[in-house]
DNA sequence: CTAGGGTTAG
């Protein structure tokens, strides 16, 4: 019995080549051929893929393929194992009426190397076969291509077809749809069939663990992570590695040094992978040196590891040892890819290096054979702009041989806010607006640049247009790990427990920082206020309040860490540059962009950024 | 025949 009319359920874009043969080949397949031996040996003796393309050819030459049905299916496998799955592809659809075995297996492999429609395509033609049907090894690699084109309708259809048939508790079945959910973005919808799961194995554990990460849920990694180890589910190097990334992102020192721990014990550490995650936690969570050293004693160091420490350099505003880290890697062999350029020009730009950046920009093409893409004209135009050449900057977006989009033309507006500079700042902006409306962070910008000189009255027109476009802020919140936990402050935020200390004791520091030269910049509030409730609302911005949690509760030599999500503001990095010298402590911030490393009154950006 | 994975602008 057919369970599905495939048309009403999969529009899946069938391949341009439909088997043209519909019937069963058994009659002929029995029989013996005078070549049939000396072409078995041939298919076991191809090593190479001339090889197989002869074999193919002699093949078709001696019209074995009408008699002999299994050769053509040992030679679609042979494809597939050299890698040649355009060639299986086709000449998989020659084939009167495939084995289950051989449908898995070409649906996998075009899956994996990444022709995802085509690998949907056969699954679509599996589902229509009059002889066969998708089993619980078919599902997983058809919901990976959903997954990867994060194509959610399809990928409900296959999750129903995995239920009609009976393969719904299978663990691979289970896994493959928890992480079909989190890469489409569905989070709930993967929790529910976790939820669901019998038993959890440690795959299915790490799929929600990563889908997490994947939808940018750091607190329940780390959640899930300790719900896996209670349960006596011991992790390996893969479910360790989306735990490191949650905890690069939260700003989570401790818990990493944790996991790090976990890592040696286990041996997973030597691994180059979580090696690269190591490197990266420790940089995001503002210790550079660590990372260094854990950079230093890896062996093996690939592509990602490197780029991954020129990023670093780049986080904390070090660009002349992003560069020589970039020359090592050069001189030891490994080449580099879009990735690398990105966080090399990112981290030229963040310290000023316009020069060195301008070269390697220009040693991409000319020296590395990396053709730039959008984002490193815009490291460019950041780098420029931030430098002050805005008409540099403007001239490179001409000359562009892409169109420019939003976010590349917001790296200028942030340059015009850098420099003060209204006039271009609107024609920016306005390039913007016709581009993208939703994006809060523009209005604020532009507003900023018009608060800087006063002009309340275009203020209030960006707030107004801020409204009438139905966008809102982001709401700013910072992050400080202390006993074992992870602090999340809001703006104004009072639902801490000790929201009445972190209070008053900021009313205190403010009268101190005030004895040594602060004075609030009041521009930078933004609501048509009081000057004094103005003042009041920049001493309760989210990054305070985590410092002064940090300053009560941390030990006296302990350096206060703490991450925000957006980029601090100019107020905030002024005030916390005094309290670094009134406390007599190291405040190290982590910005939306970049880190912040305040120390006896001074910024390690040196008020670039 | 099955699964989960490291770096990337603003």
């Amino acid at each position: 019995m057919r369970l599905f009319h495939p048309t009403s359920l999969l529009p899946l874009k069938t391949p341009s080549l439909i088997n043209p043969i519909k019937q069963a080949s058994s009659s002929s397949s029995t029989s013996r051929h005078p070549q049939t031996s000396i072409i078995s040996s041939l298919l076991k003796s191809c090593s190479h893929s001339n090889h197989l393309k002869q074999t193919h050819a002699k093949i078709l030459t001696l019209a074995l393929h009408h008699h002999h049905f299994s050769f053509l299916s040992s030679l679609t496998l042979s494809y597939i194992s050299h890698g040649l799955i355009h060639s299986a592809h086709l000449l998989f659809h020659t084939i009167p009426s495939p084995s289950p075995y051989l449908y898995n297996l070409m649906i996998r492999s075009l899956a994996n190397h990444g022709h995802l429609h085509q690998s949907l395509g056969l699954y679509s033609s599996l589902l229509s076969s009059t002889t066969h049907h998708p089993d619980k090894f078919t599902f997983p690699f058809a919901l990976k291509s959903c997954a990867a084109l994060s194509d959610i309708h399809n990928g409900k259809q296959i999750h129903q077809h995995s239920i009609c048939l009976g393969c719904e508790n299978d663990p691979f079945v289970r896994a493959a749809l928890v992480d079909m959910y989190s890469k489409c973005g569905y989070i709930d919808s993967a929790r529910q069939v976790f939820d669901k799961m019998p038993q959890r194995d440690l795959v299915s554990w790490t799929c929600m663990i990563s889908g997490y990460a994947h939808n940018g849920c750091n607190f329940e990694v780390l959640e899930f992570f300790h719900l896996m180890r209670s349960s006596g589910v011991r992790p390996n190097r893969v479910s360790l590695l989306s735990t490191l990334l949650a905890c690069g992102r939260l700003g989570a020192l401790c818990k990493g040094q944790c996991i790090h721990g976990h890592a040696i014990h286990t041996g997973f550490d030597t691994n180059v992978l979580v090696a690269t995650s190591i490197i990266d936690m420790y940089a995001k969570c503002g210790s550079l040196n660590v990372a260094r050293l854990m950079f230093d004693i890896t062996d093996g160091k690939d592509l990602v590891c490197w780029s991954a420490m020129i990023a670093c350099y780049g986080y904390h505003g070090l660009g002349r040892d992003a560069i020589d880290i970039f020359n090592c890697m050069v001189r030891a062999g490994t080449k580099p890819n879009h990735a690398t350029f990105t966080s090399l020009l990112s981290a030229c730009s963040h310290s000023g290096l316009v020069n060195e950046g301008r070269k390697c920009f220009d040693s991409m093409v000319s020296v590395h054979d990396v053709e730039p893409k959008l984002n490193h004209y815009a490291c460019m135009v950041d780098l420029l702009g931030r430098a002050g050449r805005l008409h540099e900057a403007l001239e490179l977006i001409e000359r562009m041989p892409m169109k420019p989009d939003s976010s590349l033309w917001g790296s200028l507006l942030g340059a015009c806010r850098i420099h003060g500079d209204i006039d271009t700042g609107e024609k920016v902006a306005d390039k913007i607006f016709e581009l993208e409306t939703t994006h809060s962070g523009y209005y604020v910008l532009l507003s900023n640049i018009y608060a800087a000189k006063s002009r309340w009255k275009e203020v209030e027109r960006v707030r107004k247009l801020m409204v009438g476009n139905k966008v809102s802020k982001v709401q700013g919140f910072s992050l400080i790990e202390f006993g074992n936990q992870v602090h999340k402050f809001g703006v104004d935020d009072r639902s801490h427990p000790q929201a009445k200390e972190i209070y008053s004791y900021l009313k205190e520091l403010a009268g101190k920082l005030k004895q040594h030269g602060y004075v609030p910049l009041i521009d930078f509030a933004l609501h048509d206020i009081e000057d004094e409730t103005k003042e009041a609302s920049l001493l309760y911005h989210s990054e305070k309040l985590a410092i002064a949690f940090g300053l009560i509760n941390l030990s006296p030599e302990a350096p206060i860490r703490v991450t925000k999500n957006l980029r601090i503001c100019a107020d905030c990095h002024n005030a916390i540059k005094i309290t670094s010298k009134v406390v007599s402590r190291k405040i190290v911030v982590r910005d939306m962009n970049r880190f912040h490393h305040f120390e006896n009154g001074y910024c390690s950006c040196g008020d670039y950024w």
